[in-house]
DNA sequence: GTAAACTGTATCCATCGGACGCTGTGTAGG
DNA sequence: CCTACACAGCGTCCGATGGATACAGTTTAC
């Protein structure tokens, strides 16, 4: 059985480094990297909705079927765009405030990479092949929750969901992935519809007014404030329940 | 001023009742609620990105162009879909437990929805105009946290981090917006790929070893247990610090 | 030196969303 | 009643997308 990894083995090959370069042959002119580094581009100014293979060909003065000779399509493409756009993962053995503190360092590093990709979060969605770059930041935040008292699988969980708050209180004006137009400012629609229909919705109309319904960070820095609250509690309550709390113990 | 809705005033017309009946003509065959019916079934068992006008209108036995008499575009459509399967939003009044009885109650039912319509919550990402029903399910949500001593401000920051909870927790299986299949498991792989380089990721391969690796819901009960966590302290601190201590818990 | 391997190109295809114009139909005003 | 207008649905065309295939040019290994 020569094929270990299955359907995804020419992403999991590009990604990890496992291609053989070709012997004979003329030398080639492009390269997988060169490649994803226009099409990063692309996706940082236009969205990612502007990254086809035409174009992508034509910032490189080649037609687009070369590119079909150092990625296999664009699931491939896009693959080795998302591990070229993480760049690499954190460092945080070094930051202070414990595991709270690590993790809040985390995010404000993640933020800003997510910030310079608005269009990587939506593109991490779902099950696929990941790269080395794309799991040492995993490992990065993973690290920060060792020795806490939690489960691999809460650890896991914790993580997961933190990733989610980011990536759930990052900007979509640039992503690019939606149809809608992300120029237009919704907001004063949306308020001249609960001006109209307020009636139908007060407890939403009280919880506008009075607010500055503008220039907010999504909730972000509330959102993680709660959740890592409520993680510090779990993890005080495993410090106070056990003397030396182990992994694999099913707790109640 | 006739257009206070701006660009988006086709679509506020449509979601919100707006259009009104032609006078003459022959009669409609169609209409936007059968057409948006017909492509919520599509999006629900192929996926949003098999809705095409082609196959919506060859379902309905039409031809494409003859959808656009009723919407002026795709975008259009999908906001008919949103519309439509998010259906009636929830009465939370009669639950008991309070604001987090009323709130676990709430990702109850929009879990349900979701998993229904697994193409619904990333298709309602980003800023773009709502319906009525859409802006419901805020309001019940909304009205649940009414008196617990949150600002307005921190009710929507409230909600909004809940939704991106239950929507990054979701199964993405099904979801069709993504360009890998969805059918191939990824985890075996990911776990090959762990066992070849586990040693650069230490704290990930501790954490995923003795775990069960599988059939989670990506964590959501552990995050929304967390998120609530920390959202009762806020509100118990609130309580106490006060004017008025209403009937609380004492703050962890 | 020759053949194999490799690169880049040109052509072709199906599908997508959408614009435009046409024909038929039904109601409203005279 | 009858005609004019407004609306429904259809056919055709367009540009762009991702992708397959066949072919010409180049370089290295034997």
């Amino acid at each position: 059985m020569e094929n270990v990894f299955g359907d995804h083995a020419d992403v999991v090959e590009l990604l990890w480094g496992l291609r053989e370069p070709p012997s004979r042959g003329p030398k080639p002119t492009l390269s997988v990297e060169r490649i994803a580094r226009v099409a990063m581009g692309i996706a940082d100014t236009d969205g990612l909705a502007a990254v086809s293979m035409q174009r992508v060909a034509g910032e490189l003065d080649v037609t687009k079927m070369a590119l079909y000779r150092y990625v296999s399509g664009k699931p491939e493409l896009l693959a080795a765009m998302i591990e070229l756009a993480a760049g690499d993962p954190p460092d945080l053995s070094g930051v202070p405030g414990g595991w709270r503190g690590k993790l809040e360092e985390f995010v404000r590093r993640l933020a800003i990479v997510w910030r310079q990709h608005p269009w990587l979060p939506w593109s991490t969605l779902g099950d696929r092949p990941m790269g080395p770059r794309e799991l040492g930041w995993i490992e990065s935040a993973i690290s920060a929750l060792a020795g806490t008292g939690l489960t691999g699988e809460e650890q896991l969980d914790a993580v997961f969901i933190l990733f989610g708050l980011i990536r759930n209180t990052q900007s979509m004006s640039t992503a690019g992935t939606q149809p809608w137009d992300a120029d237009k400012n919704v907001k004063p629609l949306m308020q001249e519809l609960l001006h109209r229909y307020g009636d139908r919705f007060p407890a939403l109309t009280a919880a506008t007014t009075g607010t500055t319904c503008s220039s907010r960070d999504n909730g972000r820095e509330f959102g993680v404030h709660r959740y890592l609250d409520g993680l510090e509690a779990l993890i005080n309550q495993r410090a106070s329940d056990g003397t030396r709390p182990e992994a694999g113990r099913k707790p109640a």
